[in-house]
DNA sequence: CAGACTCCCGGAAACGTTTACAGCGATCGG
DNA sequence: CCGATCGCTGTAAACGTTTCCGGGAGTCTG
């Protein structure tokens, strides 16, 4: 004997059918009611006693195949344990909240099938819109970008010519801000510890710490590079080889966690931080003041980018048709303890990068400040 | 003049009777073959070489709809910058992952309508299933809670009766084991930084300081405690009232991002941490062993609470005619560098305490000894 | 060569909702 | 008092997919 038809659903559950036939009038009528449009005193009545009896609760999946929306924003990020993505998603959560959406979130993990297979997957409309902030970026990654059915805007570097909404920061740029003002604080053994150079970030600081360098007239001691992951524990390692080898005065780290790990390690070597070696992050994210000293970073806007990123993603489900747009945020570095003093021998030297040079507090101070 | 009907969706984009259309054959063939089921040799090249050429990409939500079930199993926590919920996401997403369904979080911020919002909207049938992790519980949220459409598990503290699945862990007894080792090192003055007490792990724990000092015939001096939320400006600010008002020999704070800002106002105010203040957290998450010195945390077995979780959800939504379970998962004390020092005034006291104790090592060590 | 079996195909019915449309009685204006 | 208007209702058609079922062609067996 099997469930009456069209009365209930496949698990049993109460259908807009079930509360229709229980109060007695057609399903119309019935989602009438419940959508809250319409409807007589007295149906309202049965249909509301009739739902309430049941334990009615709508499908949202049927609602959304007939609506064609889900109310629903996904975020997809590597590492949910980086705070970076922490800052990044709360911004974007206040501005899709403010739409009326919900934001959900998935790590990928950095497995790079996984990401597509979530781009596949999510983005065939179980969701409205996504923002996607890959490290690694491949052509399987923008084919899968430019064919989703939903729309997509992208955190991040990408190739310039790619069709998709973008937006992203000069962490060139960063990277220069931090060398400059190391070696404007007489910093002159300046160590790097960067994440692994086949990611999209881990390329761009690696060709800007170069650079920068360069610039200055400075030669690289390979001694003082040193490569991992973008992880705590790789940035404690990093920092541990690199003082094995060499006796740098500065440490500039590719983000917070690396600079965290690079602390401990400092620490724990017994060597002071800033007296004996500046140290510098990047990302500038919460973690960063939370240690004591309170680390100075480069902050590549974050939360301004995850803010930016989500505006354009309501836009263009607001109206899919606009041409695909591209937005920069700039960087700028904010000075704390961990890189406030300057070294006794510092003499300043001339600046050859344009725009605004970071303060140079003669002592660690707890306030950060953004240059 | 509209787009040709039943051939592509309303937003313009192919569907399985652009390409059966296309191919020659009917939708059910397309489907079959797009699903790789069946289909001769000849047919499989037209849909496929239809597929290609159109950029048909399968509706998620029709398909589910047709197939009741989504793929998908949602997670909500209230605040996604705490390391303890990024051990849970990690584990849970494990398990979640080998049973071929992906997993979505969702942070709600601890507005408490928002929870309930959540629930009511993803729980609606976005999701196969969800585990949730409230840290206020009310009426309400109970309410939703049996009342979803899908299985969810709790972790968490819930009502003895709630009909619901719950993995929890014992936060008094894990309270107890921190103060008795605090107790053993030889610290007298302990103080206390606590969340809310409105929520179920701050009261949790309040109940469990309070009984531990009674057994241990105590006399709490309630300037020792300092109640803010459960976030490291808190934890920070908190200390600095406490230091201010009473001069604790240890401090136990309520989970671990409290006690880095309480390891914070203790480095900036000059004392040595443990020599002169021991520190203790809860959760023993990642961000413990960041610091220096490495901090003693209180497991609260976040990641073994996440896994079983999901282990309950997966086999529930295998059979939802399960009776509800309970599992619990026992707290255990990580000594590390933060309290590892016996006070020179140490005198061993008699153990109320059944069960093991922790070991006490004459010096700090970097690395956790879990009792 | 008849029958049984296999394979493939297309029509059509689901899944649970929203909504365009038309019908109906009651009200209102002239 | 009659026709237009209004509010409410129910029927049915979507949304895009999967899948049951019946039919037709081909192959194998006895």
């Amino acid at each position: 004997m099997g469930r009456k038809r069209l009365q209930e659903s496949a698990d049993g559950r109460p259908t807009v059918h079930t509360v229709a036939a229980r109060a007695g009038v057609s399903i119309a009528s019935a989602s009438r009611v419940l959508n809250g449009v319409g409807g007589s005193p007295e149906t309202v009545r049965k249909v509301r006693a009739a739902a309430a009896e049941v334990g009615y609760v709508p499908n949202a999946i049927a609602r959304s195949l007939q609506s064609q929306r889900t109310g629903l924003v996904a975020l997809a990020v590597e590492d949910i344990g980086n705070p970076v993505y922490v800052a990044m998603m709360r911004a974007i959560e206040a501005v899709v909240a403010s739409s009326g959406r919900q934001l959900v979130v998935h790590a990928t993990g950095g497995r790079i099938d996984n990401e597509t297979a979530l781009l596949r997957r999510l983005a065939n409309r179980y969701v409205d819109g996504m923002i996607i902030s890959p490290i690694r970026v491949t052509d399987d990654h923008l084919g899968a970008l430019v064919g989703s059915p939903v729309p997509v805007v992208v955190i991040g570097q990408l190739g310039a010519d790619a069709p998709v909404d973008n937006v992203r920061t000069d962490s060139r740029r960063g990277v220069a801000l931090a060398v400059d003002h190391l070696l404007a604080t007489g910093r002159r053994r300046i160590g790097f510890v960067n994440g692994p150079l086949d990611t999209v970030p881990g390329a761009a600081r690696d060709a800007g710490f170069r650079a920068a360098l360069a610039r200055h007239g400075i030669h690289l001691d390979e001694n003082l590079v040193e490569v991992g992951d973008f992880q705590y524990a790789a940035g404690r390692a990093a920092a541990v080889q690199l003082l094995a080898r060499a006796s740098p005065d500065a440490l500039l780290c590719a983000n917070d966690l690396i600079a965290v790990g690079a602390l401990h390690a400092l620490l724990a070597a017994g060597r002071r931080v800033p007296e004996d070696v500046a140290l510098v992050g990047m990302d500038d994210t919460e973690l960063a003041q939370m240690m004591f000293p309170q680390l100075s970073s480069v902050s590549l806007g974050s939360a301004e980018r995850g803010r930016r990123a989500a505006e354009l993603l309501l836009q263009r489900i607001a109206d899919p048709t606009l041409p695909p747009r591209r937005e920069q945020v700039p960087p700028s570095l904010a000075v704390r303890a961990s890189s406030g003093a300057t070294l006794p021998a510092a003499r300043p030297s001339a600046d050859p990068l344009d725009g605004p040079r970071a303060p140079t507090p003669t002592h660690p101070s707890s306030e950060g400040v953004t240059a």
